[in-house]
DNA sequence: CAGAATCCGTTAGGATACTG
DNA sequence: CAGTATCCTAACGGATTCTG
């Protein structure tokens, strides 16, 4: 694996450079839950094209955080999978997640 | 606060729609060790031009992660630091930095 | 179905100059 | 020092068309 010559010194900066990006950060929540086939992303992720789907999975496939299976078969079919660097970034969503839940729960309260 | 009208159900998405940024989470990343003054923000951020940190820091503080300080005399003073709210994020950008340097040591020993 | 290839508009963000 | 105000460009990403 490893696309990017130079990673940042700073690991944070590592994984903005990786993951910062609001799709792929949807992609991988997406497919933590499991394999998927391409039309199966495209239409959780609501809103997406095509071609910045296509890109964007390329890139993380190239980065080493998710498989690409094609099955040779008409019409085709394509599934993505993430691999154990991939799923490894569960922390990080789980962190977002948590951090989410909690900040949307201040709007209510704090609403008053 | 809440600067933001209608927050995403998903809680990833509320987190990507305040934090989902390059800029943001590297301003936290430098916040969490404590308050800063603007300068030093610009200095330790890297090749972030002062419209750009302005603006993130002001929407930021809309949506309540960061407090701005005033100190009235010449030459101006301004120190940013977290709130409370903001200070939570440091489990995101923890989930991140530990991310990161696991990424880079998949490298280093991948290469070979 | 899963894409590749174009065209195109928006805009994030950098550079520069000026100010209280 | 900490901004504000402009100007300007690269590029991200949407829409559309075509294909194996």
């Amino acid at each position: 694996m490893q696309a990017i010559e130079n990673l940042p010194p700073c690991p944070v900066e590592t994984t903005l450079l990786l993951m910062g990006d609001k799709w792929k950060v949807l992609i991988v929540r997406d497919l933590l839950s499991g394999t998927k086939r391409f039309g199966e992303l495209k239409k959780s992720l609501n809103g997406i094209s095509q071609k910045v789907l296509t890109s964007h999975l390329r890139t993380m496939e190239k980065n080493g955080l998710i498989t690409r299976k094609v099955y040779a078969q008409v019409p085709p079919k394509v599934e993505y999978t993430l691999t154990e660097v991939g799923q490894s970034l569960k922390q990080v969503h789980d962190a977002m997640l948590d951090w989410g839940k909690n900040y949307q729960h201040q709007c209510n309260t704090t609403i008053n």
